[in-house]
DNA sequence: TATAAACCCGACTAAAATAGTCAAGTATCT
DNA sequence: AGATACTTGACTATTTTAGTCGGGTTTATA
């Protein structure tokens, strides 16, 4: 069970984000540099956080990102959702009420996954960008 | 973030003997066909399981595992922990105190990964085979 | 004592997922 | 006009996962 670097790096460009745009837009140039992410990849992550409106962009000269909510509004779950990185723990579809291994019946563990599924993304509603921006707020980087 | 094949198997499959090995070792080939696992998949995960005492072995003709403990002692972070699922959240190593991206600072979401992490096994660390056993006393495959 | 059931072990491989890269744009500021 | 920066889609290398395969050894029982 290990978290991808997708989800990893959607996150901390958004803390990065959050810290630095009082002003104005803050361009994925700035935030790879300061993050140590590609460029390119980040262009795909920002990609689907502005389609899922977490962010807005600002094009041109001096252009970049912008959140497009508050902070505080702007839960983990919702940046995850944003760029597909679901927490996946049951086999089988949720929906069909057949098994995971085909049968007609769920299997002995699927109860456990589901409940795992549901302890995880309760960590995940429950954080919010603000509360990370917080945490860092006496560092510098 | 998803749960392996290789983890999910190993409880389905230590929750099966559980619930058959009152007398008799139980036989991988039962195993496998009750619950739909590859047997040579599964060879590969009582190997490791025997290796870190979670079940004993029994060779020859009438052969197969019994548990090696009482399920109520067999928390499903031992078993993760035996067929190496560990939950893996953070991208440095923990003990150096360098961050992901090589720099002398741990990042800006490092504690929250750590956070996450104690999380989810907390998860794990209260469960044992017995409940999930107890879970599925009602029901018959 | 032969046979079959079952564990034991290591190497190999196909498929899938991840983590990017690359190329060719378009919009906007100065 | 030129530079900066977003936009899009396709492509690829690497890694991980989920097995398979081929050879054992042990032991109950007919
Ligand atoms: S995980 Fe849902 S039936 Fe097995
Ligand atoms: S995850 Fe530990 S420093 Fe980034």
């Amino acid at each position: 069970m290990k978290l991808t670097s997708k989800g990893r790096y959607a996150v901390m460009a958004l803390v990065d984000l959050a810290r630095f745009n009082t002003i104005n837009p803050v361009s994925l140039r700035d935030i790879s540099l300061r993050q140590g992410i590609s460029l390119d990849y980040l262009e795909q992550i920002f990609s689907k956080l502005r389609k899922k409106e977490i962010v807005q962009s600002v094009r041109g000269t001096q252009g970049g990102y912008i959140l497009n909510k508050k902070a505080k509004e702007i839960k983990l779950i919702n940046i995850f959702e944003a760029v597909d990185e679901k927490v996946k723990t049951v086999k089988c579809k949720k929906e069909s009420k057949k098994g995971c291994n085909g049968k007609a019946i769920k299997c002995l563990t699927h109860n456990l996954w589901d409940e795992l599924e549901n302890h995880i993304n309760n960590f995940f509603d429950k954080k919010s960008l603000d509360d990370l921006v917080k945490d860092n707020s006496e560092r510098r980087v």
